[in-house]
DNA sequence: ATAGAAAATGATAGTCATTATCAATCGATT
DNA sequence: AATCGATTGATAATGACTATCATTTTCTAT
């Protein structure tokens, strides 16, 4: 019932959002449940976690969904995944450079989007 | 004295560790000015915050001190910092080609260090 | 089927970093 | 010195998340 929910959720959805839209069809259900769940869709290599600095963490799907970053608006919160192989290349290469193996990285680009910049 | 504190401490320190740096020196101050002082610090320019994501809020210096992306071994914790000006360049470019302003960015590094990887 | 073990659930209390509140103190200005 | 606003420290509150624990629910072996 959580992964349908998931599923269907598009975009990056927090355990609480979630549990939310879950309530509706299943009152009874626990938000600790929602949170054990999260955790469990992660390692079972469904949900990939995502933190855009504000304290709460949000879900993407894995699935056919290749690794991006995100660019986000300031001024009204739309994001937009985006990913650039160089900039991939590079970030290696610098961890490298450093004598690190790299695992991941987090990247945020904060800014202000096209409508926002025209107001 | 929160000042004084935060400019000799090297590195990154969150509130809680200027906390008990200065609870030493004087053992009646409370946290809560270390907290407030600190966002007096951002708002004047004279710290920045940075997200290691793991939910603590660490200051850096900010004068005199260069943007810079930060490197981080996920076996010790060392961290390093880290900039590479054609990764800078690409990012604008990258906001730019979705119609975005960029203010800002974020972008940690996680890996591991040559001293963790030879282990 | 069925008893007994193991895992999952929901309710709730607890964490932990941070923030709000508020009375007391400090400080500048008259 | 009196006044009024800013700052402080103590403490309660917040909010996202986690731990606990008694209670189902779900296996699994018989």
């Amino acid at each position: 019932m959580i992964l349908n929910a998931f599923l269907k959720s598009a975009g990056h959805s927090s355990s609480e959002e979630l549990y939310d839209l879950i309530k509706r069809d299943d009152p009874s259900i626990g938000q600790a449940t929602i949170y054990r769940t999260m955790k469990l869709l992660v390692d079972a290599g469904l949900a990939r976690s995502v933190d855009f600095g504000d304290g709460i963490v949000r879900y993407e799907q894995k699935l056919g969904h290749e690794h991006h970053d995100h660019l986000i608006c300031e001024q009204c919160g739309i994001h937009v995944e985006v990913v650039d192989s160089v900039i991939e290349e590079l970030q290696e290469d610098l961890a490298k450079r450093h004598g690190f193996r790299l695992y991941r990285h987090k990247m945020v680009l904060y800014g202000l989007c096209a409508e926002c910049s025209s107001e």
